[in-house]
RNA sequence: GGCCCCGUUGUGUAGCGGCCUAGCACGCCGCCCUCUCAAGGCGGUAGCGCGGGUUCGAAUCCCGUCGGGGCUACCA
C-alpha cells in the first residue's frame, strides 16, 4: 500500500540487512504449545519472515521437572500444524546445533569456566540458609532483597575453609556496577540500575546449569539478533544483558546483544495471565474443535497487534507482508473465546469449497460417520452439501451435529428426544402424513422437492412456513437446526427421506 | 516490602497535539431478509482510571496519584 521508509525500519534492525535478522522460539518440550507460547511463536516467526530472515527453533529442557515423555513431539506437531515452519532446529539441524540444550552441557560447562578464568563469574559458598536469612533482613529494611555479594572477594583461606566444611559453591555472574540499560523493541528504553542489580546463579552446586545461563549463552551462540518473549521476563532481561556483555569480552557468541522485544501478557479470565492449565489455554483442544490454523493464528495476532484501523481478517501471509514489531501493543490482551470463534467462522467462510469438504473429513471420520478415505459416492454428497453449511459452521466439529444426519446408518438414525418434544407433537401426524404423500413421486430435485412440499402444506393444510416445515426437518435431519430443507432433501435421497417421514409419523401414533 | 511493566466502550484494538461531537471488530440489543440456524444488510448500546500541569488547543506531551500485572529461587 504504502512503502515503508527504510530508516524506521532500521531502528528495529539496528545497523542489519533485513535477511541478516534471526529469531528463535524456545519452548520447554511440555506438550501440545498453550496460546501464549503459540502468539510468541507466531510473532517471531512473522518478524522473521518479514525480513526474510531466520527462525530458530531451540528446545529449552534444561529442567527435568518440565519435561514429559511425548512433550518434545507435541510441541513440533503444535508448530506443524499451525504451519510455523523454522529454518534451523529439531529435525531441520543447522549450523548452530545441537538444538536440545540437554545435549550442550560441555559447551555450557566450557562457558562457565571461561567466565570464572576471566573473572567475570566467581563461586559462591552461602548456603541457602544463609542467603533465606539475609534476603530478610534486606526485605524488612525496605531494601532490595538481592543476593548481597558475599562471596565476591572470597581469599584463597576463606575458600578453603568453606571446602573443608563440604560446602559445594554455585557459580554467580559478576554484575557491573553501572546501570542497565535497553531499548526494548516493544516498550522503548527501559533502565535498572546497579543497588537493583544482583549477582545471579549460573550453574547450581551440582554443577547443572541454569537457564539465566543456557539461554543467553545459546542466544550468543547461535548468533540471535532478536529475541521476542514473554513479558514475564523482562526483569531478568538486565542480567542477560550482562551475560552477553561478559560472553562478548571473553569471546564466545557474535558479541553482539541481540535487540529484544517483551509480548503482552495473553489473559485469562480475571486479571490472571492465561496459564497452561486453563481451559481453552491448549493447541490440543482448538485441534479438537476444528479450528483451523489459519483461523487460531489470526485470532492470537490480534492480541496485541493490529492489521490495519478497519480490517481484522487476514491470512498469515498478510500478516508477515504487514508485520510491524513497533507496532505491538504493551498492554495485557484477554483472550475473548467468542472473538476467537467468529475469526474463526470467517476463515471457515474464506475457504475454498473443495478444501472445505476435504478439511471436514477427519472429523466426521472420527464420528464414525464416513471412513477416514471416503467413496466418491460419499465424497460427492459432502461436497453437494458445503454451500449449505460452509456459512453456518464456526468451527470444523460442528460438521458432525450439522451433516450427521446424511451420513449415518438408518439403525442409527435417531431423533433429537427434545426436538421432538417441541416439533413432532400430536398435530405434526397431518403434516408427516401431507409430505409423504407430496414427496412419493415429485423430480426428486430441490425445486420441485420445495414447490411440492409448499403446495401441499402450505396452501393445502394452510400452514405457516415454519409450523409446515418444522416438523419435516426434524424427521429427516433428527434435529431443529440443519442445512437449508429442501436442498437436504435432495441430498438424503428419497427412499431415506420418506423412510424417516413415516417412522417419524409412526412414532407419533405410537405416542 | 523492593524493582519493573501496563491503564481508550464488556472484550480486542485504531489513534502519535487540531482530521475525535473518539474509528473498526467481537459481544450484546433491535429491525430487515427468511423453511430452522447461520450468513448478509441496517440501526442501537457503551470508552480515553483520576488530579494537576504544558499548550491557542491533549486520548495524544510532563508530573503526581490510584488501579492492575509481573519479577523478587541453586524454575523457566
Amino acid at each position: 500500500m504504502t512503502d515503508r521508509p527504510a530508516p524506521t525500519d532500521d531502528d528495529v534492525l539496528g545497523g542489519l540487512e533485513p535477511n541478516q535478522v534471526r529469531l528463535r522460539f524456545a519452548p520447554s518440550p511440555t506438550g501440545y504449545l498453550h496460546v501464549g507460547n503459540i502468539r510468541t511463536a507466531l510473532f517471531a516467526w512473522a518478524f522473521a519472515r518479514h525480513y526474510g530472515g531466520k527462525l530458530v527453533l531451540r528446545i529449552e529442557d534444561t529442567d527435568v521437572a518440565r519435561n514429559t515423555p511425548d512433550g518434545l513431539s507435541f510441541t513440533l506437531e503444535s508448530l506443524r500444524w499451525l504451519g510455523i515452519d523454522w529454518d534451523e532446529g529439531p529435525e531441520k539441524g543447522g549450523d548452530f546445533g545441537p538444538y536440545q540444550q540437554t545435549e550442550r552441557m560441555d559447551i555450557y560447562a566450557d562457558v562457565v569456566a571461561k567466565l570464572l578464568a576471566a573473572g567475570r563469574a566467581y563461586h559462591c559458598y552461602c548456603s541457602q540458609e544463609e542467603l533465606e536469612q539475609r534476603r530478610e533482613a534486606a526485605r524488612t529494611a525496605g531494601q532490595h532483597s538481592g543476593y548481597d555479594g558475599h562471596c565476591r572477594t572470597l581469599t584463597e583461606e576463606q575458600v578453603k575453609a568453606y571446602a573443608d566444611e563440604g560446602r559445594r559453591p554455585v557459580v554467580r555472574l559478576r554484575m557491573p556496577d553501572r546501570p542497565i540499560v535497553f531499548d526494548d523493541l516493544v516498550r522503548g528504553e527501559i533502565t535498572f540500575l546497579p543497588e537493583n542489580l544482583s549477582d545471579y546463579v549460573l550453574v547450581r552446586a551440582n554443577g547443572y546449569p541454569l537457564y539465566p545461563l543456557v539461554n543467553p549463552v545459546d542466544d550468543a551462540l547461535m548468533e540471535i539478533t532478536h529475541v521476542l518473549r514473554g513479558e514475564d521476563l523482562l526483569p531478568s532481561t538486565p542480567r542477560q544483558v550482562a551475560l552477553y556483555e561478559a560472553l562478548a569480552e571473553i569471546g564466545v557468541g557474535s558479541g553482539r546483544t541481540p535487540r529484544f522485544g517483551h509480548l503482552p501478557f495473553v489473559m485469562g479470565e480475571g486479571n490472571k495471565k492465561l496459564s497452561k492449565r486453563d481451559p481453552g489455554s491448549g493447541l490440543g483442544e482448538y485441534m479438537q474443535r476444528g479450528f483451523l490454523p489459519e483461523g487460531l493464528l489470526n485470532y492470537l495476532a490480534l492480541l496485541g497487534w493490529s492489521i490495519a484501523d478497519d480490517r481484522d481478517v487476514f491470512t498469515t501471509a498478510e500478516m508477515i507482508e504487514a508485520f510491524d514489531i513497533r507496532k505491538v501493543n504493551s498492554n495485557a490482551a484477554r483472550f475473548d473465546p467468542k472473538k476467537c470463534e467468529a475469526i474463526n467462522a470467517a476463515h471457515m467462510r474464506m475457504l475454498a469449497p473443495e478444501e472445505f469438504g476435504s478439511r471436514m473429513v477427519p472429523f466426521l471420520a472420527k464420528a464414525g460417520l464416513l471412513p477416514a478415505e471416503p467413496s466418491a459416492d460419499q465424497r460427492a454428497v459432502l461436497q453437494a452439501a458445503v454451500p449449505l453449511v460452509q456459512e453456518r459452521m464456526n468451527t470444523l466439529s460442528e460438521s458432525v451435529d450439522m451433516l450427521g444426519f446424511l451420513f449415518v446408518d438408518d439403525a442409527a438414525f435417531s431423533v433429537d428426544p427434545d426436538a421432538a418434544a417441541k416439533v413432532l407433537t400430536g398435530d405434526a401426524g397431518a403434516v408427516l402424513e401431507a409430505s409423504v404423500k407430496a414427496l412419493a413421486d415429485v423430480d426428486w430435485t430441490t425445486e420441485a422437492i420445495e414447490a411440492s412440499l409448499r403446495t401441499s402444506l402450505i396452501e393445502g393444510l394452510g400452514l405457516k412456513p415454519k409450523n409446515a416445515f418444522g416438523p419435516v426437518r426434524v424427521a429427516i435431519s433428527g434435529r431443529r437446526i440443519s442445512p437449508p430443507l429442501f436442498e437436504s432433501l435432495e441430498l438424503l435421497g428419497r427412499e431415506k427421506a420418506l423412510h424417516r417421514l413415516e417412522q417419524a409419523r409412526a412414532s407419533l401414533l405410537a405416542d
